[in-house]
DNA sequence: CTTATACGGTACCAAATTAGTCCCCTATTG
DNA sequence: CAATAGGGGACTAATTTGGTACCGTATAAG
């Protein structure tokens, strides 16, 4: 259930290139440009793997990339426009819980007992519209520095305790 | 995204005991009782991972399961009442799709450039309730044995095409 | 037109999960 | 008290995943 670490780290790297960005330019189209190389060093993971991210990305046709000197990637689209469920369907293929699904037969070895083909279709379409909900716009939001149960804390101190 | 083999096992195998069976009889409970050696015969997979499988399902509430001789497992609730959700969660532990959740903190070594920390639990509750929607009796249900497209296409039989 | 920058693609290796196995214990029925 | 059936934990094999290395191509600046 839970998603691999890669698509964890390209959330992270798609919010930050979607947000403001400190010593903003012109920026090409509208859309910060940041190369592999800024994104490794911003967030401490080791370069080659930003860039075999970046790269499905792309591919993928979430970031824009632009070769050569001056170049490096940028939001195809607004991050408004950009879904978790597309993001995780780059990187990790089609959003489906089993293997046996979408058409695809013979890879189900316990077909004899498993009259629940479709079944799982239901599961799969549930989690794809969660997914799809949520854009990457939602994703770079700034939380509270504190959580609100914290908060609440601090504000009736020690009390009722014991 | 895709989870893990046992949890697809064992949705099979929860959908094949929910199921009213053959050679049903008094049922005590009203619930059938299997064996684990049934259900690795019926369904090819290996004994001691199914015995595995049903362990835990026990553990977490979803089976009951009855010692000695004529013991067994059955559904400890109706199916209407177990929830994917509550599968998923016995099997692979709290649905959160990244590491940095639920309060758990350090494990995030990211920390710096990630101020997301909230945010992924707006993800997370939406697949939580996606799954929650889904119930063990769902996936129970026999699909029509040719799936529509293909009764379409035996109903048109060759015309057309070409 | 040459050089430096930066992305594109492929193949490969090492580490971490995951699936499956083994062995022995405890409970229940007849 | 013998046979059946689940309970628990440790261990091993196989896959998957994350990360690396190397070389090619495009673009901008001087």
């Amino acid at each position: 259930m839970r998603l691999n670490r890669l698509t964890d780290y390209a959330v992270v790297m798609l919010a930050h290139i979607g947000r403001p960005g400190r010593e903003s330019g012109p920026e090409a189209g509208g859309r910060r440009v940041v190369t592999a190389a800024e994104m490794a060093a911003d967030s401490g993971v080791p370069l080659p793997t930003v860039a075999k991210l970046m790269k499905l990305l792309a591919q993928a046709g979430i970031l824009a990339s632009q070769r050569g000197a001056l170049g490096g990637y940028r939001l195809a689209r607004a991050p408004e426009r950009i879904t978790m469920a597309e993001i995780i369907a780059a990187l990790e293929g089609p959003i489906a819980l089993t293997a046996c699904v979408d058409g695809r037969e013979g890879d189900c070895e316990v077909e004899s007992l498993c009259p629940m083909r479709g079944n799982w279709d239901k599961v799969n379409r549930a989690v794809r519209q969660a997914l799809d909900a949520v854009t990457l716009a939602d994703m770079s939001l700034e939380p509270q520095r504190f959580p609100p149960v914290a908060a609440a804390a601090a504000a009736r101190p020690v009390a009722q305790a014991s």
